[in-house]
DNA sequence: GTGCTGATTTGACCGGGATCAACGCGGGAT
DNA sequence: ATCCCGCGTTGATCCCGGTCAAATCAGCAC
């Protein structure tokens, strides 16, 4: 994606509010790196070393108990900001779903430049209160729905942000023709449900001909009303 | 609570690295308010008109849907900041769970003396990424953990966090015996359970002898380490 | 004290989703 | 083409937690 070229300049989420100086001190301590879909970039309950900034492809926030079950906590899209500024330890793991591109900072060497840079500071927190809101309504969707409102809210929350983040040229809508960066097993970690029962929400839905299936990654949302009838 | 009388001075963790004068602007702008029990201070999907700084009391943080099920996605403590600076509406209500004394600010006024103090907006980002992280743990137990896992968790936060917040002075480890400011109906709300289940896991616990229920809203930890043991 | 009211506990039963198991499909290697 | 192998689908059964109902308890007014 051409305009996506340079590491953090195209980044209006992060950047708008910075001069070109401080845009170039901001490049410079960044380095650009490409991560292999299943790769992790950070580790759960690890030294907070590192943050970085998604440029292209979509990424995991997970957490997971001792005894192996999984719960993705969040997922970070194109212009996204990942990892844990200004703390000690990262609470979830980073996980690369597809292939991603992502700007990375020594967290002391971004920590020190935000600190010296409120217009990055108020764009971050900015962001981090944007995710709190979206956290907040997944955990209504965790405690108080069903597996089929799941399923239905995941569908229609999907073609949003895949859209809103197709490149970086300007949003159209939401999609209504996708592919799912996700496999069952990570729809289900992120529902909160097990494979078998989501695979079951798909086919009921598929049979309903309210989505179509054309193939085990692709979605085509037949008919958006009655989807967003089931969500709830 | 007498070293938390002014309304703003004391709250080490919005203030800190705030100097006499702003203080003094910040407390200007602002007005102590106290709440009943029960009420509520902001409403989900309202314009977000006000932010507020918690001076002491349990407030909760609830969505819910149209047919009535709630789920509780934040509780606020002492010192906690609540509502939606930077945003247009808010997604949450705001409800006191005890008596709460809290200093309202409008939110453009706040925005605006935000973004004029980037101590105080260094400040409320750390705050913010610390909720994140809290309210990402908390998807993991809605998403993957069993009812008895659940109310273990939820006991032993309970003691954490309200031992943390005993007034202004220092923290003493984790309380053994508190007084819960939930009804059971508010403790189903925070973990995405039923008032039954919730009711049938504090009894179990109590025949095993792993907490004490002197009364309806007061608990003890009778055997901490069999409790974190439930919690998973 | 009695009676009222709402919260909590306990019991009986049921159903949605988990679990266990078998099968189908599709893409890659050869 | 065939064989794998991993992912996904479908079926059968089970059980945890929800639902409905009744009993009990704690305040509170009088």
């Amino acid at each position: 994606m051409s305009s996506c070229d340079t590491c953090v300049v195209r980044n209006r989420a992060i950047c708008a509010g910075l001069d070109n100086a401080e845009l170039v001190t901001l490049n410079a301590i960044g380095r650009r790196r490409t991560i292999a879909a299943g790769e992790p970039l950070i580790w759960e309950d690890d030294d907070s070393l590192l943050v970085a900034n998604v440029i292209d492809g979509v990424l995991k926030l997970v957490t997971s108990t001792e005894d192996g079950r999984e719960q993705i906590v969040g997922v970070a899209y194109p212009s996204d900001f990942i990892g844990r500024p200004f703390g000690q330890t990262t609470k979830a793991s980073v996980v690369a779903l597809t292939e991603a591109k992502v700007c990375v900072f020594a967290r002391r060497d971004f920590d020190r430049f935000a600190g010296e840079h409120p217009a990055l500071e108020h764009k971050l927190l900015e962001r981090t209160l944007a995710e709190l809101d979206r956290t907040r309504s997944w955990m209504m969707l965790l405690g108080r729905k069903n597996a089929a409102e799941k399923v239905a809210t995941f569908l229609l929350e999907m073609a949003d942000r895949l859209d809103d983040n197709r490149g970086c040229q300007a949003a159209a809508g939401p999609a209504t023709r996708f592919a799912l960066p996700f496999s069952r097993q990570q729809v289900a970690d992120v529902l909160g449900l097990t494979i078998e029962t989501v695979s079951r929400q798909f086919s009921r839905l598929k049979a309903d001909r309210v989505i179509d299936l054309p193939s085990r990654r692709d979605v085509e949302i037949l008919d958006r009303r009655a989807l967003t009838a089931q969500a709830g």
